[in-house]
DNA sequence: TAAGAAAATGAAAAGGTTTTCATTAATGTA
DNA sequence: TACATTAATGAAAACCTTTTCATTTTCTTA
């Protein structure tokens, strides 16, 4: 591959104006440029990335770093996509890192894309990593947080409105008719589901309804045969919930696999509704109730604030809080015997 | 960030040592070693891998490209996934980039692979760009294919024996009695779609049904949409086809939701066969009936040919065929009125 | 036309490594 | 003890840019 110095002595001028012409400066010639420019695409010429990475110290380096649990997760696939297509459209490349939650995974990989010199950072916080990403953000690379909140970090997050997802799928199975309405959350501590949760108490409070611990099933929110698992176990209460609300895409793959598996009907026999709208929510028998995030636009949005932070880096962190929507359709009906 | 420079001067030695500890090289004195890994931990030292990538032109930059055409579709992310996974096993960060099947974007990210020193790439090649990636092979750049093959380029490749898995998908189908079957395949010319519609082609002939066809729909295979139009046609006929072979994800996902308008009853009324075993498709009602790929386990595969190729830069290159499963569910059974 | 200002260009340093080649220290052999 | 090996270390170049600072060229204006 050829370099600045081919370029530039085929030019007939020095490095540092070749240089110059990549990058747009004004102070050159405009026929000095336009002989250079035709030298560079005679000589196939791209700039080494590297090597204008190490130079730029911090900065414009065109590489932005991904930290995300599970990139099988349908949820994040589609943040991702929002993310890698506002990068590309600013000559962007991204770096991707599957955490899994893992605190060592995640260390190791910060670690990387600091080595890596990234421009920036995108990731959905663990409590825990409160510090290090402090330490991070003092270096002066950009951080965005999304989907989770970072305690009361001053950093530029975006995250959607989980406790108004939490309470419009709740007020939709009341107003249905249910007043035993189980939810499926989360055991690990994430800002995101402890908000469902806290909108699904609210609404259930709102209505009278006393919230009932057994018909509270914490798990993995990673696993589906987990999600199964506790489903089976609600099914079989004594004094089973009518309704199930999942708070997540796995959870609610993992509470269809249990229901159909106990030959209950949906909705006929139990109503259930989903967090995250994945492509076959709509196509599968029947088709699923959910409350909808916009998770592609999570991502651009995410993306956006990393660039509006390159372009100004002293711009105060913003927090940007999108809105769930609710998708009606038929997984959810009135209760059999409306007790 | 500390560097060589400073951990050397604190271990009193010169950066060539330090270099040398890192790298492990045996010409270091075990004491010294020692004192200059001790110094190492206690400055936090982290050697940064963009200098390293400068001038360590070609080989270990601990950094690997890989396109796909997109995130969003599962069996991809399945595959990133595989491929991720056996690159953290070796301190490797993965570069991703999604192409859309976009010759342009192909072609950006290929330059920019390129120009950030990756040590290899790894994409399902198309193949009007069997030119480009032979100039990149040329380089010395490791590529490995995966799902596709590059004509009869000699490259490391992985795909799975598609012709097989269209000829199991069909025979089961003529199998359980059907003798009017349709296909869903892609438009676009990628050797994995037309290997599987050969499969279903000799499955038909060898069983001395005659290929219709009206049977073979060919679309756009990145979109569900236009899978579902393809199918409403099948299903409007005049001698609508008994059952339906998809041969991808989405087209499986279209099919279906075609099918659900169309308000006929899988199996009873229409079979479906889909390809790829995607989460969903145990979940839904009925369970589907589907061609396993296994996708996370080509991910890794590539990623192994890869690391094979940067062990022995020398070694010749390798097509990996794996085999497609069928996994019978319920949602293919005997037409209704077996003509 | 001369002097001063502005524009255009270039030389060299810097960024953090690895690697080659040279040098010094330690060990082995006769 | 003297010389030849081998082991251990270091100095400096190289990787390819960007950037600072200095220099040369061109343009203004009186």
């Amino acid at each position: 591959m050829s370099n600045l110095k081919e370029v530039a002595k085929k030019a007939n001028v020095s490095i540092t104006t070749v240089s110059r012409v990549i990058n747009g400066s004004d102070k050159v010639n405009p026929k000095t440029s336009e002989r250079v420019k035709k030298v560079m695409t005679m000589l196939d010429y791209q700039p080494n990335r590297v090597a204008q990475r190490l130079r730029t110290a911090n900065g414009r380096s065109k590489l932005l770093g991904l930290i995300i649990p599970d990139i099988k997760n349908q949820f994040y696939s589609n943040i991702v996509r929002g993310i890698e297509d506002v990068a590309y459209g600013n000559d962007y490349a991204v770096i991707l890192c599957n955490s899994d939650e893992n605190p060592n995974k995640e260390r190791f990989y910060l670690e990387v894309l600091k080595s890596e010199s990234v421009d920036g950072i995108i990731l959905p916080p663990i409590l825990q990593f409160g510090e290090e990403i402090e330490n991070i953000m003092k270096t002066g690379i950009p951080i965005v947080c999304f989907d989770r909140k970072l305690g009361n970090k001053n950093v530029d997050t975006v995250v959607i409105d989980n406790e108004m997802g939490g309470y419009i799928a709740t007020t939709h199975l009341i107003e249905k008719g249910h007043k035993h309405i189980a939810i499926l959350t989360s055991s690990i501590l994430f800002s995101s589901f402890s908000e469902r949760q806290k909108g699904y108490e609210r609404a259930l409070k709102e209505n009278g309804i006393e919230v009932d611990k057994r018909y509270i099933q914490e798990g993995d929110p990673r696993s589906s045969d987990n999600a199964k698992e506790l489903t089976t176990k609600l099914i079989n209460l004594e004094n089973p919930p009518t309704a199930i609300f999942a708070t997540n895409n796995l959870m609610t793959l993992g509470a269809i696999e249990a229901i159909n598996e106990q030959n209950l009907k949906i909705p006929e026999e139990i109503s259930l509704i989903g967090f995250d709208d994945i492509s076959w929510a709509k196509a599968i028998t029947p088709p699923l109730t959910v409350v909808k995030q916009p998770a592609y636009e999570m991502g651009k949005k995410a993306a956006e604030l990393f660039f509006r932070k390159v372009e100004d880096k002293s711009s105060e962190p913003v927090e940007v809080v999108m809105e769930p929507t609710l998708i009606i359709r038929q997984s959810t009906a009135a209760p059999k015997n409306n007790s």
